[in-house]
DNA sequence: CATTGACAAGACAGATCTGTCTCGTTTAGA
DNA sequence: TCTAAACGAGACAGATCTGTCTTGTCAATG
């Protein structure tokens, strides 16, 4: 997928290195992948990857900035297909997450693993890692207001628990495993979850 | 507390060099630590280091063996103060959890953080972390069984997700965080979860 | 067509990593 | 007390890492 093409030019040369890069980082983990093999792996030359980026940090948190777009483009996509029916929307959103978390081959949140991998003193990287969180926890707080439930801010926290634990346990079991229960989950908490508003 | 005593002998070395990676690798990530870096904070000698473990890998597995007793011991000492009473043993194990995942300076849970370092192909420390994860899952569904709550199974592996949710969240975000929500989660959860035996 | 800038390929430098080895010194036990 | 093993300190080798630089080629544009 990521191989190389015949020639590319401009940013595309970019998109390239990120996508080969995002692969490497995932599979391996981001220091255990050197920019040689990136390089090598991508068919481009060492000197394009640092033409577009300054550093292996700058490559880095571009990886994290397209893992981003993908994941709030498909959360975007689901909610389009539910415009006006919000349990529907979550439901769709617990179901695609539930499906990619039990994936064979799934390795975890990618933030949440790269963060662990730098110390608290890179403030940009794991500030990054940081701000996908807290984007998820706002779409949450979002959703489950429209949710008309009484606390809707409670449930969206434990709904984010979820969510980053079924991404964790389903990036260490290889296949079965807990994450299978993702929505099970969510399901059971909202039957606690009375809605404080009228519901059509 | 890991500094340099007097002049430690035989497995003294070994212990103290354990607990000097242990805490090195969990702040900054075990890749990102040498072994140089581990000999200088121990204060041992780079060749006692390798007298007791063959590599470095050795000593990551040592590492992760030392943070899966410390984790079980604790759980432990929990389950031995409810002896008789599974529900307040799972509340004591959730506070625990909780307060752990939400301190300042909690950087995750190590065997998920380690298992995002390593390509599939290390077994041996792929498998040592998951082997902790199948553990956790062991002991919920004892513990949710002693509940005598009707889908035992079902409850533990919601709770397993939640709590390594809890861990991962805790580990990212600084002190605030979805994190403080786990034990509300989990009452909610055996809320709707009526009991299918008597209940004292 | 000619020019210019981006590209692939890879040598190179300096730092860092893992792992081995040497060399005194210290400690435990015979 | 004497000896042998374990220890701290650190040099060393070979591999690998990040980042720079050179060289020749190719493609887009005037």
């Amino acid at each position: 997928m990521t191989d190389k093409p015949r020639q590319l030019r401009g940013v595309a040369v970019r998109d390239h290195l990120v996508d080969t890069a995002a692969r490497l980082f995932y599979e391996n983990g981001t220091h255990a992948v050197g920019v040689d093999e990136v390089v090598r792996r991508s068919g481009m030359a060492k000197a394009s990857l640092y033409r577009w980026f300054p550093s292996k940090d700058d490559l880095i948190l571009a990886v994290l900035q397209r893992r981003d777009d993908d994941f709030w483009q498909r959360w975007d996509a689901e909610a389009a297909a539910h415009p006006d029916d919000p349990r529907a929307e979550l439901d769709a959103q617990l179901g695609w997450i539930e499906e990619l978390a039990t994936r064979d081959g799934y390795r975890g949140c990618a933030f949440v693993n790269t963060a662990a991998e730098f110390d608290p003193g890179k403030v940009d990287i794991r500030g990054r890692c940081l701000q996908h969180e807290r984007e998820l926890g706002r779409r949450l707080r979002e959703l489950t207001q429209r949710l008309g439930v009484a606390d809707s801010a409670l449930l969206a926290d434990q709904l984010h628990i979820a969510i980053v634990g079924a991404f964790a346990v389903g990036g260490i079991y290889p296949s079965d495993g807990p994450a299978a229960r993702l929505r099970q989950l969510a399901h059971r908490l909202m039957a606690v979850c009375p809605e404080s508003a009228a519901h059509g």
